[in-house]
DNA sequence: GATGAAAACACACCGTA
DNA sequence: TACGGTGTGTTTTCATC
């Protein structure tokens, strides 16, 4: 675990929110140099502190208006298809993100589509028909927020 | 609705899985010059394609071990107290997602603490006694993998 | 697409505690 | 040893042609 002082808690924050920040304006912001704020920031990336820099899409601006999140049940209880539903899943397009847990669910999945059709195309063609898919739960995404988190 | 090309296509995938890559570096995989290249990246910022840049934080490095996804159902009558309960759920630093939706639950929160105690904690003494939290469910994170998406 | 100024990065070296 | 500052060459950004 890695150990943070209260001016690298404030860089991460920063950064998490917009990473195009550099790091001489940073420095400016926290009274440090920008080699001093530059060395602080690779310290971090080098500690694993910070995962990457991605950029974040508007999906709807792209013509994916749909976004709906899953909740998979595997069928039997031979889970050694586990791999197999991850794999064939992780392989459909219009899922975003595979989160593998623990809980009612055994997967919960984040998927768009264009459209309520184009989603249901997608659920009855490509996700029901997975190696091991049981019960399924919906919900449609109406708004998001996102939050820097703790620290 | 944006239109993009293939290669617009190809640049949004690239940026969203490393935001690092330098409009240079892109333009001679995709054989275009750097400012051709980095117009096209703003052209797609100015679109609207484009949300932001991220960091994207390890959540564990940084000594939050434990990832919980609630699903939370509102109270009865309580579809006047929708807000509240956005703004107050918004408040709780342990929460790094709010989203609103259709379906069997009103919200799901993404919920990160240190360890099992805390989660206990953050779930017991700012969850539950939010204002208009009825049904609560659970799941923990063991994996998660994050795709590109369409396009 | 090419050129060039301005900005940001990345590193070496030095000073302080 | 750890951290910050200054100075500087390199790379990237961004505007103009």
């Amino acid at each position: 675990m890695i150990e943070l002082d209260e001016i690298d808690r404030r860089i991460l924050l920063a950064l998490a929110r917009d990473a195009t920040q550099s790091a001489g304006a940073l420095g400016r912001r926290f009274g440090l140099s920008q080699p001093a704020m530059w060395r602080r920031i690779r310290r971090l990336q080098e500690a694993g502190a910070i995962k990457g820099r991605r950029l974040r899409l508007n999906a709807e601006a792209l013509g994916f208006g749909v976004t709906v999140f899953l909740g998979v049940k595997l069928g039997r209880k031979g889970r050694a298809s586990l791999s197999d539903f991850e794999r064939a899943v992780s392989a459909i397009p219009e899922v975003q993100t595979v989160e593998h847990v623990l809980g009612l669910y055994d997967f919960r999945l984040r998927v768009v589509a264009r459209d309520l059709p184009d989603f249901e195309r997608v659920l009855r063609r490509r996700i029901m028909t997975l190696p091991g898919a049981g019960e399924v739960e919906a919900n449609v995404l109406l708004s998001e927020e996102r939050l820097p988190g703790p620290l």
